[in-house]
RNA sequence: UCCUCAGUAGCUCAAUGGUGGAGCGACCGGCUGUUAACCGGUAGGUUGCAGGUUCGAGCCCUGCCUGGGGAGCCA
């Protein structure tokens, strides 16, 4: 006896099997039963004919309620009528648990009603698909990091201060002191880069802030390399190469979930290098030829932004802002200093803002100078300052928020399908 | 925080100010190729909460609660 998953059924024609996992769905049509059943790698029909098995048997099958725990025995056979190509005659089945009533129906439900019970949300067809290709998402990426000379080196999750100064925090009580959770590993990795050449971090970043719209979640991943000796240029390039790599590995080990969840892959198709790129002051031009409301200084909104990348079909880098509507490390444009080197990548189909990064101020005088000018208090960046006063180095690194990356790849309405446990603003539970 | 929409059976939704219904799910029965199967039957209700208007309120008014979508902020 093989045991399998189902994923690796089409290995095992003719073969019998034992499959470990759960009934999703069941139709019968009084003398014959499909089964069909599920066990995280895959869907698969088990086929029953009363003819074939006995009277005990039929009966046990005719039985099972949704999402009871079951092993399967059964013969592989390959079937054009199956979606993944392979159907299981019944052998053998017994009943590990039989559910109670299970609340999910695969009809259609509301957002309030499967945001609820998200727990058991995640076993639909669906949603098991979006995260396996959010793991394929995160393993791809580390795997382009890894293969290029970097190394892993996380930040703290507990912080003292807030890194970036705007956002509001979540402040924890730090045996009696305040501290607060991480809204960024950057100024971490850029420590770690200074010791190790090129790092990443990879973790969970919180934003206290209410906001309520289908691509901010107050408790997202976000991937930030940091690498020493890269300049703006350098940094846009390795952005580039970073995210085809991770379109190309889910074009091409996660092709059964994209099409199980209706996406368009000719979309995906298109994304090569090199990218669109258009500077903040072009922006502003193309916005107003459009009767956007916008002045040269004025940051964008995402109406801003989602007009922008609807120009084009690849991802679109837009470069060079206006210093203040960015944050104290950035470094200036030696040749324009009223501009930052920095990127907001907008991926294509109205997805927005997925990668924010910049070439960081390596010079103490002036990351003194911007630390003022935003009236941030300087005892905190104490650590970060020695940066710059031992073997400063020019140097570069970016956020990739992992849930916009996965809400657009899969070409999801809403990022709270991107996570397994979503945290949003009022919802913690389950 | 602001703008906007909504709350009726376990779920998705109907119901002109005048006797609260249907589909799905559950349960019972029928059907040998179903793909969110289909057909027949049974059970299932404090219409989010509190007031008000009215002969009469699920429906109109006020307040509150909960949720959806959007803005700002950002990944």
């Amino acid at each position: 006896m093989i045991e399998c998953s189902i994923a690796d059924v089409k290995l095992y024609e003719g073969q019998e099997v034992l499959i470990k996992g759960w009934l999703y769905n069941k139709r019968s049509s009084g003398k014959i039963q499909f089964l069909q059943i599920r066990d995280g790698s895959g869907f698969i029909q088990v086929v029953v004919e009363k003819s074939k098995t006995s009277p005990e048997l039929f009966d046990l099958c005719d039985h099972i309620a949704q999402e009871s725990s079951i092993n399967v025995i059964g013969r592989v056979r390959s079937d054009k009528r199956a979606p993944s190509g392979y159907e299981l005659d019944l052998i053998d089945l017994s009943l590990i648990h039989l559910a109670d009533d299970y609340p999910i129906a695969l009809k259609e439900h509301g957002v309030e009603f499967l945001m609820d019970n998200r727990h058991l949300w995640i076993r639909t067809e669906r949603q098991s698909a979006i995260l396996r290709i959010r793991h394929e998402i995160i393993k791809s990426a580390m795997e382009y990091l890894n293969n290029h000379g970097f190394i892993k080196a996380d930040a703290p999750i507990i912080t003292p201060a807030t890194c970036e100064g705007t956002t509001d925090l979540f402040e924890i009580d730090y045996f009696g002191e305040s501290a607060y959770l991480s809204q960024t590993g950057q100024l971490y990795a850029e420590a770690s880069a200074m010791a190790l050449g090129k790092v990443y971090t990879l973790g969970p970043a919180f934003r206290a802030e209410k906001s309520k719209t289908r691509r901010h979640l107050i408790e997202f991943w976000m991937l930030e390399p940091e690498v020493a000796y890269l300049d703006h240029e350098g940094n846009l390039k390795l952005q580039e190469e970073l995210v085809s790599y991770i379109v190309e590995s889910v074009l091409k080990n996660r092709e059964l979930e994209l099409k199980s969840i209706n996406r368009d892959i000719s979309k995906l198709e298109e994304i090569n290098k090199p990218f669109e790129r258009m500077s903040y002051d072009d922006a502003v031009k193309i916005l107003q030829q459009n009767n956007f409301d916008i002045q040269w200084g004025d940051d964008f909104g995402s109406p801003e932004e989602t007009f922008l990348a609807n120009l084009y079909k690849k991802p679109l880098f837009v470069t060079e802002y206006p210093k203040h509507c960015k944050a104290f490390y950035m470094q200036p444009n030696p040749e324009r200093p009223d501009v930052v080197l920095c990127d907001d990548l907008l991926a294509p189909e109205g997805y927005g803002e997925i990668i924010g990064g910049s070439q960081r101020i390596h010079d103490f005088d002036l990351l003194v100078k911007r630390l003022e000018e935003e009236n941030l208090p300087m005892d905190i960046y104490k650590w970060y300052l020695d940066l710059r006063k031992y073997g400063t180095v020019p140097h570069s690194g970016f956020g990739l928020g992992i849930e916009r990356t996965v809400a657009w790849i899969c070409g999801l309405d809403h990022i709270r399908e991107t996570i397994p446990f979503p945290r949003m603003l009022y919802r913690v539970t389950p």
